[in-house]
DNA sequence: TTACTGACTTTTTTGCTTTAAAAGTCAAAG
DNA sequence: CTTTGACTTTTAAAGCAAAAAAGTCAGTAA
């Protein structure tokens, strides 16, 4: 029976994800997304002590969904250059199927994030270091790269990019802003020009 | 007498950015900054149109001392790394200068800066990519660095920097937060792979 | 004519009250 | 163990008056 008490969480994550990417957050009800799926809003307080806890879920839900991404865009490549270019077509991906998330997430007040989800959040970005970390360690293997710290390089490559993530919400008249396609078009050239400084120098022409 | 004029101007500027930088821009009363340079607020409106116009002087004066902490940076450096790196301490002086009004130019509706004001920041986007990008061609012409687009390179690394500003300011559940001097930091981590990705394959070891 | 101001009007915030809507609870029932 | 209708509590939106700030202008002095 615990099977189906996560099946129906399921449900109800789907639902909350439809209704919050096309709507946003504050603009979805849980009444609306129990009415969705054909329950009440009382037997959706059954799966979820409150409105927090689902988006947590939700978050959780998404995260995972990235992280797959970005392990099978690593597995099915032959060069380190492609595997780091289709990270940045998953972000892309992500990013436009849950921008309207990703923009109001700003709007999701820290401290009312439960602690395992913070918990979550720190253990899914060392997920995403190791998946990127152990991907340079097979192109330093490959003599692709040269020798160097694959945990602190995969952290910086992340953080780089998602650096340039924050770009897409802000708009501050100071600084220059871009449209979400080139803003990606962007983090592969200055991919491109971070690979070539990690090369192996054996393979310079 | 016009530079009477200017002068006065300039006085009312440096008096808006000492409680812009204070205490913030919408915390700040015209008021207060007219008795802090004992002149009536009508006087002000003799110099400025109203708010937003002295704003936006103050927001010239600004990026034109930024502009220049580039320009003497980069003039009194021997390597092109020291430059490089020299560029992100000028960053960084500006922000813990400015910081205050720098996470408030959010709050400055985009649509009521004035056309001027709009052609100007463009405007110092360009210069602040020339000065790089001549920075750039002269470790070409050093051998330091490989033949390259300077332009584009320039605005690559310069948006590349830029981009990490955003973090400072959004502070979202899902994009890991640093504080200002960790973030400086890894720009110079992140500008040091880029550059050895820049040099010229003569000098590599 | 240029620089300036006090007294004025207009526009924007701010704080408060009300009201609607959403969040969250619970006893009872299948 | 699930589910729900009916309920209470909390939060968000709407309206509004008072305060504060923005902005204007006729008039003065140099």
């Amino acid at each position: 029976m615990k099977e189906e008490v996560s099946v129906k969480q399921d449900h109800i994550v789907e639902a909350a994800i439809k209704r919050f990417t096309h709507f946003g957050i504050n603009k979805t009800t849980l009444g609306e997304i129990a009415e969705d799926i054909g329950i009440s809003k009382a037997s959706l307080f059954y799966y979820f002590q409150d409105k927090g806890t689902l988006l947590e879920a939700v978050g959780q839900k998404i995260i995972n969904e990235v992280l797959e991404g970005f392990n099978s865009a690593l597995s099915s490549v032959s060069s380190v250059e492609d595997g780091l270019l289709a990270l940045i077509e998953v972000k892309r991906q992500f990013f436009k199927k849950y921008m309207m998330l990703a923009l109001q997430s700003e709007s999701v007040e820290m401290n009312k994030l439960s602690p395992q989800f913070t918990h979550f959040i720190q253990q899914s970005h060392l997920r995403k270091e190791r998946i990127v970390s152990d991907f340079l360690k097979r192109g330093i293997e490959a003599k692709t790269l040269r020798p160097l710290d694959t945990e602190k390089t995969a952290r910086l490559l992340l953080e780089t990019l998602q650096a340039f993530d924050h770009c897409i919400k802000g708009k501050s008249p100071f600084l220059q802003n871009l449209d979400m396609d080139a803003l990606f078009d962007k983090q592969k050239d200055v991919m491109q020009i971070l690979l070539n400084g990690l090369k192996s120098n054996e393979w310079k022409n």
